[in-house]
DNA sequence: TGTACATCAGTGAACGCGCGTTCACTGATGTAC
DNA sequence: TGTACATCAGTGAACGCGCGTTCACTGATGTAC
């Protein structure tokens, strides 16, 4: 039974939001068609009226990720005055509840090594996103030369995300809220001491 | 035709070593026993002669592979005099060497968010191991208490993994290099603050 | 605006393939006397 | 020390299963007149 023009692209954006909730879940090897398709409602069958292949869900699913992450950091920012935007969003990635919550949180905490293995279209696609971020966290960062604060913002990132993966990893539940905390000291302090400290 | 104590011994051995960088390269989902038993020169069948399951080959894979760099650290740092050892720990690990060749590299840098997912006896060994590393670099952090310099080496040591794994991803050379090139910076400058500055 | 036909979103069954695991078989090793 | 038998490391074929992908079919939607 056909869909209408509309319903058909809702039906895409869909597949899309949940594929990229079972792919930060379970991982993209981790996760299959049928059962991609069954998180969104649908019959496994009817996966290729809107997608190619597995390759391409995986790309679109990554870049709404990011999409989305870029998003809600965007309007955190604006929301906060001062230099205080780039604190809470540095101090959500670095929380329990995102560490706890990888099929909402970054695409790059849950999949990283599988991302780093993967196609180099899906990690142009990661890339892109990736750097999205990194400008948004740079543009927050004061008292710095942009191609400093660039530069700044990436080992930054980068800091993040290895501390939600080993987080996430750890057993012990000390040393993973630890591993947090200390991430968050040390990425929280150096832009504070400007107005801070002296 | 069966073999002596000793040569099982070594195939076992033998076997775990090309596993783990079968694993580190291809991943741990990406790699089947097929391939796994070919990669050590044997064919798949043998394979429950020397381990209960996968889930084991892998526990045991990322135990050796731990052992393996622990070792080579402590070989280093007591090869190096002063603090100047932990610089070459992280430089090596910061390497566009170590990003270039994950199979015979940090397991968490390879395999870090699939470990994430994994069972609780993985995610256990493999604290055991990061634990080992954290503790052999806090040991090596002077101007500090033991408690602090433990909570140092736990997010220098997770950045660490966050900064190579990004690197992978990054199709840019220059930003993966820059990745690197920017989180040395930012991890060998303090320690070498308390001798060098002022 | 109404009718006739082409299109295609979604279903459900099927495809070949590689996965983890099992098993009968082999012949050299280990053990008992 | 020598002989007889049990053990078991490694082989190669087979198992059921879930994977990504394909396809015939359906009926509502879109298009042409």
């Amino acid at each position: 039974m056909r869909r209408s023009r509309q319903e058909a692209a809702e039906t895409r954006r869909h597949i899309i939001e949940s594929a990229a909730t079972e792919f930060c879940n379970n991982g993209i090897d981790g996760t299959g068609l049928a059962g991609l398709m069954a998180a969104a409602g649908f019959t496994h069958g009817g996966f290729y009226k809107h997608f190619e292949s597995k390759e391409q869900v995986v790309e679109d699913a990554l870049t709404l990720s990011f999409e989305s992450m870029v998003g809600s950091a965007q309007r955190a920012l604006s929301a906060s005055a001062d230099n205080r935007g780039l604190q809470t969003l540095i101090s959500r990635y670095l929380s329990v509840d995102h560490r706890d919550d990888a099929g909402h949180g970054c695409p790059l905490a849950a999949l990283g090594c599988e991302i780093a293995r993967g196609s180099d279209s899906v990690r142009e696609a990661v890339t892109i996103g990736f750097l999205e971020m990194v400008d948004l966290m740079a543009d927050q960062i004061d008292g710095m030369p942009p191609t400093a604060a660039r530069k700044e913002a990436l080992w930054m990132f980068s800091t993040m995300v290895g501390a939600v993966t080993m987080a996430r990893i750890v057993t012990d539940p000390e040393v993973s809220a630890a591993i947090l905390r200390e991430t968050r000291r040390h990425l929280i302090r150096p832009s504070v001491k400007s107005t801070d400290s002296r």
